[in-house]
DNA sequence: GTGGTCTAGACCACG
DNA sequence: GTGGTCTAGACCACC
C-alpha cells in the first residue's frame, strides 16, 4: 500500500505521513477505520517501528488520525481531513503565484499552463521535481 | 542586497541561491556582469565563505552563472536563465496539479483559486507554507 | 448511561471513573444503591471486564464506592463524595492560579475570565484542551 | 536551570517543554537568544539527547522556538509566546468552569475560591495535584 | 496484543 | 560544532 523512496531527500516518516494523508483523502482509508499497527507496518516496510511511531504522531498532531493506547490508531473525521487538505493546497497555490509573479509570469500564461498541466495524465515521474 | 532569514528552515546557501536567481531574472544582475567575490559577500552577510562557495557552486551547476578561475563569477546568458526559471515554475505547477487531482479538486475550482490568489498582493508572509 | 470516547486520550477506565463520579455527585446514583455488575457493564459498553474492574477498584480506593464480596459494589456516603469532589476542584483551581501567576496574569483579569467562561454554556467541545 | 521529576507521571520531554516555556514567558530566556544545544542539555540533565531533541521539536511545533540546522535553537518572538500561553490558560479555566458547573458549584463560590487561592503564595507542593 | 516513552549509538546535512 | 533522522532494543501503560 505504501512505497518508500530512499532516493527522496525527504525523511522516511514524512513520506509515510504524506502517503497516508493521500489514502485518507482518496477514501481508501475510511473514517474510524483502524490503521495498521505501528509494529506491523514497520515490519511490512522493513523499517524501525520508531519511524512509524513518529509518522503517526505527526498525523495525530495535524488532526488526521487519533490514537488510543492499547487499541490502535484510527482515521479521524474525513470531512475535516478534506477541509485541512484543501486549505493546504490553496496555500501552496498562493506560494506558487507569488513566485510566478516575481518571475514576471502573466496571469493568462498561468491559466494556460494550468489547462495544459491538467490534461497531462500521470506524465510526470511522480513525487515532485528535484530541480 | 540579500537578506538572510535564520528562522527559515531552508539552509542558508539555498536562500542565497534563490535570491541571486531572482535578482538575475528581475534584471538587477545583468548578463556577464560580475557577482561579488565569495569572500566579500561572506563578510557582507557575516557568514562562512564556505556557504557562499556552495551557493555559487550550485548556481553554476544549474547553469545560472559561470566561473572563471582567478577572475570571478559572472551572470550567464539571461535568456536561458529565464527559460530555466520558466520551466521550473511550470514543473512546480504540474506537481501541484497532480496533488490537487489526487485530492479531488476540479479544474474550474483550480482556476478560480488562481484568479483569487493572483489578486492577493503580498498578503502572505513569505517563504513557504507551514502546513 | 455511559458514553465512551475512544478519541479521548485518557484511558477508558479513567473515563468510566470520572463518569460514575459525576453520576454520583449529580444524584443520579443514590447513596447505597447498587452499581451495575462488572460483567454486565462490560458487555453493555462492549469492553473488557478487566477495564471495569480497574475503574471500580479506583473508585473504591478514592472512597466513592464500597464493595461487598459476593454481593456487588455500592455508592458510598454521597455527602462525603461531594466533599471529595469539591476539594478536588479547589485543588485544580489552585494549580491553575499558580500557573497563571507564573505567566504574569493579574487577579482581576482572572476574575473577568471566570465571569466570561461562566456565561459560555456548553460552547466548548468537551474533554480537555488540545493545546 | 531545569529540574526533572522522575516521580512525575508525565514524560520527561514534556516536563522539559513546560519548564522551558515558563522560562521564556518569565523572560529569563530572551527573544532570539540561543538555547543550550541538544547535546549539552542532555549531558547536563544526564538524559539521552533524543529526549531533548523531542522536547525542542515540540517547542518548535508550537511556535515557541525556532531551530536552525548547524547553528542551534533560538527563542521565538516573545510577544506571540505570551499570547499563546494566555490563550492556553483561558482554555484551561474554561475546562475547569465546565467541570465545576457539572458538580453544582455556584459562580460566587468559584470567585471566592479564586480570591482565596490567589493569596496562597507557594503553599502547594509544586507541579500539580495527582488526585 | 496495542501505542508511548526512553536509551544508546550511528550517520547525515549544515556552517 | 549544530540540529535532524534512523536503527535497535528496552520498558511501561492499557486493553
Amino acid at each position: 500500500m505504501i512505497l518508500l523512496d530512499y532516493k527522496d531527500r525527504r525523511p522516511i516518516y514524512e513520506q509515510i505521513v504524506e502517503k497516508l494523508k493521500d489514502l485518507m483523502i482518496c477514501g481508501v482509508l475510511e473514517q474510524d477505520s483502524q490503521l495498521p499497527s505501528v509494529r506491523s507496518l514497520a515490519t511490512d516496510l522493513s523499517i524501525n517501528p520508531n519511524t512509524i511511531q513518529r509518522a503517526y504522531m505527526e498525523l495525530e498532531r495535524r488532526g488526521f488520525i487519533y490514537s488510543v493506547k492499547g487499541r490502535g490508531s484510527f482515521v479521524a473525521d474525513t470531512t475535516s481531513i478534506l477541509a485541512l487538505k484543501t486549505s493546504e493546497l490553496k496555500n501552496k497555490l498562493g506560494d506558487w503565484v507569488e513566485e510566478a509573479k516575481r518571475a514576471g509570469i502573466k496571469e493568462d500564461k498561468a491559466h494556460s499552463w494550468l489547462v495544459e498541466e491538467w490534461i497531462n495524465e500521470g506524465t510526470r515521474s511522480g513525487g515532485g521535481v528535484r530541480e
